[in-house]
DNA sequence: TTCAATCCTACCAACGGGGTCGGAGATGAA
DNA sequence: TTCATCTCCGACCCCGTTGGTAGGATTGAA
């Protein structure tokens, strides 16, 4: 399993507020925990990292709730997987613990001039994973998610009822 | 993480066997287990996965040991990879829990016609793993690790002894 | 027959993931 | 002013998986 449930609420939380960002209200968490049928008190901790990376704005007390800090367009999906995750690493020799970042700490590399075997694929496919994730926008997740809220407006009545 | 031990291992493992496979004798789990650092006990039922996936062939008894049953160009480490792992998935509704492959499962597509949200990203991310993974050979590895094994003819004393 | 290897199953400790709880500040509405 | 909602924050807990060990059975060369 690459990435945690963290990753999924995290996202799913995104597409949601995605698709309220027109919207002049913030929106509560208690909704989409509701919408999205995801434990409330768990997402309050999640959307506290997504807060901290800037990606939510936050407004407190009655009828308080988040809303994005940009528009889905410019919001690429590593920014917020990274946020979530902390970091992308194939391998905890990929994970600086002081700080969570994705330096290498190879410890195999030092031997004998030896390149670490491993190193150069892990590293492809750590660049690849985040290839993808560069290039997904959040609006993108948003469109892909449109059930009928934006439907082609013929047959409606093949999704409200078979 | 991406990906747990048992790849790390495996990997290192198979580099260590594309070394040798050119050699008529077959390299014993003790001697890797020795030149890697690794436990001994742990590789055995590591290697089992290679086996039963067709990777390595095995020879029993004293003076024992495994060799790849193709030529290390031969072997793309998605194969490699998915023996170990099971499956490359994203999330756990990727896994399919009868056989371990890795069908999508998503609980969410069939509610009210609407995507699942987070499919499409994670579809995206499994798809760049999978090709980095198909794109790289184990005889490339091997070729990154190369230090004093397949030296420049000369100097070979310093292996055999220093 | 002895030793060195593969094979196989059961067992175990530790860690991290996933989640809950209780409470302490905001803040608008009644 | 009080109250209902919110966001915020830390401590806590359960449990599956990971990483690893132990012990043996089987095979085959010397
Ligand atoms: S030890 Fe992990 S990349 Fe070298
Ligand atoms: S539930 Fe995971 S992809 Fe839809």
């Amino acid at each position: 399993m690459i990435f945690t449930t963290k990753a999924e609420y995290g996202v799913r939380l995104m597409v949601e507020l995605g698709r309220q960002s027109g919207a002049r209200t913030a929106t509560s968490l208690k909704v989409i925990a509701e919408s999205e049928a995801l434990p409330l008190a768990y997402l309050e901790r999640i959307v506290a990292l997504l807060k901290k990376a800037g990606l939510v704005e936050s407004t407190r007390g009655a009828h308080g709730g988040y809303r994005l800090s940009r528009s889905p367009e410019e919001i690429t999906m590593d920014d917020v997987i990274l946020a979530l995750e902390g970091s992308v690493a194939p391998m905890n020799c990929f994970v600086d613990d002081t700080d969570g970042s994705s330096r290498v700490l190879c410890s195999h590399e030092a031997d004998a001039g030896q390149g670490c075997a491993t190193k150069l694929l892990w590293m492809r496919v750590q660049g690849g994973v985040m290839e993808k994730l560069q290039q997904t926008t959040l609006a993108e997740l948003v469109a892909f998610s449109h059930r009928e809220n934006t439907p082609p407006p013929t047959e409606r009545e093949n999704l409200t009822h078979a």
